[in-house]
DNA sequence: AATGAATGAGGCTTCATTCAT
DNA sequence: GATGAATGAAGCCTCATTCAT
C-alpha cells in the first residue's frame, strides 16, 4: 500500500519541525541577529537551501516560533488552572506553572525574554506575547475581584506588574552564572504577589493550595 | 589670553558628546545591531571615520552609553532619596523618580530595557545595570525591615520583583502605540508594591508622603 | 548514470581552482597587500562573496597558493633530478629546472620572490619555502661531497648562497623592463656556482651533461 | 646674538631627521604597508599632521629613506675598499663591509631586503638599490679581470649572483629566531664567492688579506 | 524536496591625507 | 612649524537570499 502523497507531506512537516527545533536552539542561545541561517541549518542538520523550501525568510521562522511557543505555554497554564475553583488558587497555579515551565526549560525562557534583540519589527510580536500573558493573569485577577476574594484594583496595571516581576526574577535567574533552583524563589514571589493584591495574610500563610513544587525536570520541549 | 591646548580638548570632547548623543538616539530607536555606524555618523553630523577618532569600536560607544546613562539615573535617584527620612518614603521616592525620569525620556528607557537586543556580550553589562537598580531598591527595603516599618522578607528576591514590575510597566508603556501619561500608572503601582511588602493599608491609603507628580516634562537629556 | 554528488563537488573544486588562478595572477602582479578581494573576484569572474564560500580569508588563499606552488615546483625539480646519476649533474639539473620553470612562468617567480611584500605573518611561510629549496640544493651538495665529487664544505651556507644567487638573478630579470631570455644567464650561473664548490674546471668546461636548454615556452600553468 | 632664521631651519631639519628615524624603525619592523603614519608619528614623537609639513606623502618618506640609507652604506663600502690595492682584496673588503654593517644593524638589513613589501612602484627604487650594489661589486670584478687576477667572466651576471648570495645569507640570518653571529658565515661565503670567479685555491686558503672580523657591534646607525 | 554554490548589498574598520587653529 | 581633529575612499568580511541541478 503506497501513500506517496501522504508520505511526502509527512516528511515535509517532519523537516519543518526539525528546522523549527534547530532555530529554537540557536535563537535562544544567540539571539535573533546573532543567529545565522547557517547556524540554523547546522543545528537542524539540513542544508541552508533546504530551509528556504519550508520558510520564506528568517523572520518567518522566528515569528512562527514565538507564536507556537507562546501558544503552547498558555495552553499549559490554562489547563493547569482549569482544575482549580478558587480564583486566588487559579492565580497561584498560573504563576506556578509559568515558573515551573521556565525553570524546566531555560532555553524557552531566554527566547522569550531576550527576544528584544530581534530588532525593530519584532517588538510588536514580542509585545503581543507579553500581552497575552498579562491578560491571562488579568482574567484571574478580575475573577478574584468579582468573587470578592480581593478588593477592587486596577487589574490591568497589576497584571502587567505581576508579569514583570515574574519576568525579572526568571531573567536574573537565567543570567546567574550558577543559578540555584528557580523554585526557591517561589514562596517569596508568591507571598509578595498575593499580598500586593490584598489577599489576606492568613490565606498567604496557609501556603499553596496546591501540592508543593516537585523537582523541575529539564523538560525536553 | 590663548588656551590652545584646552581649546582643542574642549572641541574634542564636544564632538565626543555629539557622537554619544547621536548614538544614543539611534541605538534607542533601532537597537544595537540595527544601528549602523553610518546612522550614528548621520545623527551626529560627523563623518564615519571621524567617529573612530573618538571611539575604537561601535561596541565601545554602546558600553559607554550604558555605563554613563545608568550612572546618571542612579545618581538622580539617590539624591532624590536622600531628602527623605522614612525608609518607606525612600522606597516610594526611588520608585517615583525612576518612573518620572523614564516618563520624561522615553529614549533612555528604550535603551535600558531593550538593550537585550544588543546581542551576546552585552548581557553582562545589561545584567549589571539591572542589578545595580535592584540593589538600590534592596537597600531601602533592608532599611525598612531594620526599622520595623515592614516585616522581615527576602529582600533580594523582592527587590528583583519590584524592579521587574517597574520594568514591565514602563516597557508596555513604551510599546504602546499611543501611550497615555506614564504617571497614571503610579498610584496603582505604588499601592501594589507597598502592599506586597506588608506596608499597612492605612499608610498606603494616606497617599504619597511626597508632593504629587507634576506633569512629566520631556527632559532634553 | 547520474552522479549528483560527484558533480557538485567537481564544480566546486573547479571554482576553487579558478579562484586560485585569479588570485595567483593578481597577487603576482600587485603583491599581497595591493591585491583586493575585488581584484581576485574580477580575475576569477566570480562574485566577491562567492570566494568566501571556498576560502575563509584572503590570507588563506595566499597561504594555499604558496604551499601548492612551492610543492609543485619542488616535485618538478625532484622528478627531473631523479633521472641523473652523477651528483653534480643532479645539482645542475636542479638549477636548470628552476631556472626553466621561472623563465617559463614569470608570474610564479614574482609570487615567490616578492612575497616578502605580503607583510608580517607571511615571513614564516616564505622562509619555509626558501628553506625547502635550500635544503633540496643542500641534499645534492651533500651527496656530491659524500661522493668525493667536490671537497668538503659547509653545505648549509653554500646552499643558501646558491639559492640566493639564483633568486637574485631571477629577480633582476623579473624587474628588467624588457628582459632578454633568462636562459642566457644559465651558462654563467652554472659556471660560477659549480666553480664555487670546487668542481674541477675541466668538468665545468665540458658543458652541461644534459641537453641544452630549449626555448622556454610560457607555460600556461 | 639672535639667529631666528637659522634656528628655525635647524629645528626644522632636526624634525626631519627625527621623522626619518622613526619611519626607519617602523618600516624596518613592520614593512611599508603595515606601517601607518600614526606609527611613524608615535615613533618620532611628533603629531601626524606635523609629518606632513616635512614630507608630502608616506611614499616620499620611504623613498628618501631608501636613497639615503643606500648611499650611506655605499659610501662606507667605498671608503673601506679605497684602502686596498689588490682588486681581489677590494672585493673581499666590500663583501666584508656589507656583511659587517648588516650584522651590526639588523634593522637596516630588514628594510633593504623586505622592501618588496612596499608594493608596486617601489620595485623600481628597490631594484635601483640592488643594482647599485651589484654594480659596485661588478666594478671590483672588472678590475680583477683587467688585472689578470681572475679569468674573464660575465661580470654582470656574476655580480648579481654575488649580491644574491650575500642577500640570501643575510635574509636567512634575519629570519632565524635565534641567529648566531652573522660573521660565522663569512669564511664559507668568502671561499665560495672567490672560488666562483676562479681565484686560485692558494689565495683563498691564505685567508683574508685583511684583519679578521672583530665582534660586530650593534651600530647605532 | 533538497543541496551546494553563488550573489550582492551592507557592515565595521583602517588609514593616507587635509584642515582649522 | 606643529597639533588635534576630521574626512572619505577603500578594504575585508558576513549573511539573507536565490539559483541550477
Amino acid at each position: 500500500m503506497r501513500r506517496p502523497r501522504q508520505q511526502t507531506t509527512d516528511r515535509a512537516s517532519a523537516s519543518r519541525e526539525t528546522i523549527l527545533d534547530g532555530a529554537f536552539q540557536t535563537f535562544a542561545k544567540n539571539g535573533y541577529r546573532d543567529t545565522a541561517m547557517d547556524d540554523i541549518a547546522a543545528a537542524a542538520e539540513i542544508s541552508k537551501g533546504g530551509i528556504y523550501f519550508h520558510f520564506p525568510t528568517k523572520e518567518s521562522i522566528f515569528r512562527e516560533l514565538m507564536r507556537t511557543t507562546a501558544a503552547k505555554l498558555i495552553a499549559k497554564v490554562e489547563s493547569a488552572v482549569a482544575v482549580e475553583r478558587d480564583p486566588i488558587s487559579k492565580a497561584e497555579v498560573a504563576l506556578r506553572t509559568v515558573l515551573e515551565v521556565f525553570a524546566g526549560h531555560r532555553t524557552m525562557a531566554r527566547l522569550f525574554f531576550e527576544a528584544g534583540g530581534a530588532g525593530r519589527g519584532f517588538q510588536t510580536e514580542l509585545n503581543a506575547m507579553h500581552d497575552r500573558f498579562a491578560r491571562l493573569i488579568q482574567s484571574y485577577l478580575d475573577a478574584a475581584v468579582a468573587d470578592g476574594a480581593i478588593p477592587p484594583i486596577d487589574t490591568r496595571i497589576t497584571s502587567v506588574a505581576w508579569f514583570g516581576a515574574l519576568d525579572e526574577v526568571v531573567a536574573q535567574w537565567l543570567l546567574a552564572s550558577r543559578p540555584g533552583p528557580l523554585e526557591d524563589a517561589y514562596p517569596t514571589l508568591r507571598a509578595i504577589l498575593l499580598r500586593s493584591v490584598g489577599v489576606p495574610e492568613a490565606r498567604i500563610a496557609a501556603g499553596p493550595a496546591i501540592e508543593p513544587l516537585a523537582a523541575f525536570p529539564e523538560a525536553s520541549e
